[in-house]
DNA sequence: CTGAAAGCGCTTACAG
DNA sequence: CTGAAAGCGCTTACAG
């Protein structure tokens, strides 16, 4: 039956679309009966005006895009359910795009953000854009998207001049590494990613702070630098523990990396806690709730995404408002030590 | 500086509107000369033709609806990967949205895709909309949509009409409880929502087959059936590891419910396999990683997410074409038995 | 090959 | 209070 129209609905009220419209949006005066014909009309052909035609002649768009680098990655469905809670909450909608850290599929979303001309975005950069090229391209991108941004968890240098919202992992790793040091570690390991991403770097130095701190000397052979893959954790951490000169504690830089460290741990037939000690970035919600006794910087990525939200909708009122950086504690859980 | 419209375009290369419009979708010849200074122009302003209003002007979207209920369940963080794989592939765009298994979300987000006049959706209803009053707002807001539909693992009675994609959950709970029967097992407990979900009933009666096949007694004092949550779970098992006459084998039925189940065990002192056998519902990505010895139905919600949204795009392709229910098997993951 | 016009489904001044 | 007209940013016959 193809969608019924305000044109459909006017000219069965015999009335004009301006009428219809004015009915719609209780924009103007209507008189009463003419309203309660036009109402009737709209009840019985089920019409609700095209959201689509509406913003295009209002010249703005309800659209709100996210794109996030690992949809299915709990902490990013977290961020998601928390944006889109407040989303609903204030009529934005969300289009959304799943960019598996990937620099091309980033521009193509951004690209399809843009053509879909959105009110503003939620984004977290599938990867740290360091050469001058891909700079280039992802800038030029987004300023020709010309609409406010937010930032969520990573910050790569191109992107310094929008919001964003970040936890504070620099501190977090400082606690962690600084709890296991109080509780009498000295050989204290970390798994990470390469230094040359922004977020590893920021860990890494919460971690070394720590370390400073306590005048525990830095030790490269118990960093272990990689990737954020299970995999690659996997094999470090089993390189770690069947060197002589092991650490007693570890950190952990993310959810993954815990995961590899722990798989390893139990096919050396070591027990966490026992045998060595651990606190991981993110918890890992199956092993928090069977009781595996797995100690974590707990994030609150609903939180993020729902700050995130607010955020971006403060943006869309206050252009020109100075340019917001927000940083979200996390807190550190100990389950055994 | 406002978004470049097609106007500022044709105003600065001293052409029409069309034969903008002409270079920009090649759909007639365009003499080359002024093609090229046109083209030349759309790049310097880097111009991109607004999505919004070439669908109006088609008259059709380009944008697909997903409604799940629970996004940052891993399982639907899969399905979202899974579909917004292949929405990519064929410019297509994904609004998401969230319902929380509420059905009042699930009408507004209904609602807002109808006004969006989105091309088709995938969708998990947030419940079975069981009471006659339930069934009769959803169907007729759906039917108000007049969309292509696809279900996803859910198939309340209201949508019997419309293609589906599920998994054979009656079957695969028949193979793990036969795994557990064959085994040796002969009290068999099952921990499960209650049978007035669709889905549970489901479940149910696969494992109420195994035991018939091998007649062993069907028992309720061994079925515990509840919600789907993990506090839930968790009390039914502890219940149940604390009578006497307890199971020595269990089949759980879904993520949350194993959760509960393998806490209730933690805390009895009790060990997986050792002391109790489980095969539950769905994996649990960080328990298998980290050799917890869990076993489990694993289904492929990423591949199920795919098949979703080539399931929607042949439909659009064949608005006419039979009714499609599509059925994927799991495979029973033992680590332990 | 190219432009003027009409149309997609709305809204909003402007008259009356 | 209400309608005719113009406009939002496109596309597509229709002429020429």
């Amino acid at each position: 039956m193809g969608n019924v129209t305000i044109t459909d609905i006017a000219r069965e009220a015999g009335v004009s679309k301006a009428t219809v419209s004015r009915v719609l949006n209780r924009s103007a005066s209507v008189d009463s009966n003419t309203r309660e014909r036009v109402e009737e009309i709209i009840r019985r052909k089920k019409y609700s005006p095209s959201t689509v035609a509406r913003n295009l002649a209002y010249g703005i768009s309800s659209i709100v895009g996210i794109i996030v680098p690992e949809i299915d990655n709990p902490f990013f469905g977290e961020l998601l359910r928390g944006a889109s809670s407040i989303a609903d909450k204030n009529d934005l909608t969300l289009m959304c795009f799943n960019s598996d850290d990937n620099a091309e599929k980033d521009y193509k979303a951004l690209k399809t953000l843009k053509d879909y001309r959105v009110r503003g975005m939620l984004y977290t950069p599938a990867t740290d854009y360091d050469t001058s090229e891909q700079r280039k391209t992802v800038t030029k991108l987004i300023e020709s998207l010309d609409i406010p941004v937010i930032l969520m968890d990573r910050e790569p240098a191109a992107f310094e001049r929008y919001d964003g919202i970040f936890f504070e992992d620099r501190k977090s790793m400082y606690e962690a590494t600084e709890k296991l040091i109080l509780a009498g570690h000295k050989k204290i390991g970390i798994i990470n990613a390469t230094l040359d991403r922004g977020l590893a770097r920021i860990r890494q130095a919460g971690y070394r702070d720590a370390l400073e701190k306590y005048d525990i000397p830095y030790d490269e052979k118990y960093c272990y630098l990689g990737d954020y893959s299970v995999a690659q954790a996997y094999r470090h951490a089993s390189e770690m523990l069947e060197k002589e000169d092991r650490p007693t504690a570890v950190v952990t830089c993310n959810n993954n990396i815990s995961m590899g460290f722990l798989k390893a741990l139990q096919e050396h037939d070591m027990k966490i806690a026992g045998d060595i000690v651990c606190i991981g970035l993110d918890k890992i919600e199956a092993l928090d709730i069977v009781g595996s006794g797995f100690n974590y910087i707990r994030r609150d990525a609903i939180e993020m995404g729902k700050k995130a939200m607010e955020m971006l909708i403060h943006r869309m009122a206050f252009p020109t408002a100075a340019v917001q950086k927000v940083y979200l504690d996390s807190e550190i859980v100990i389950r055994k030590l």
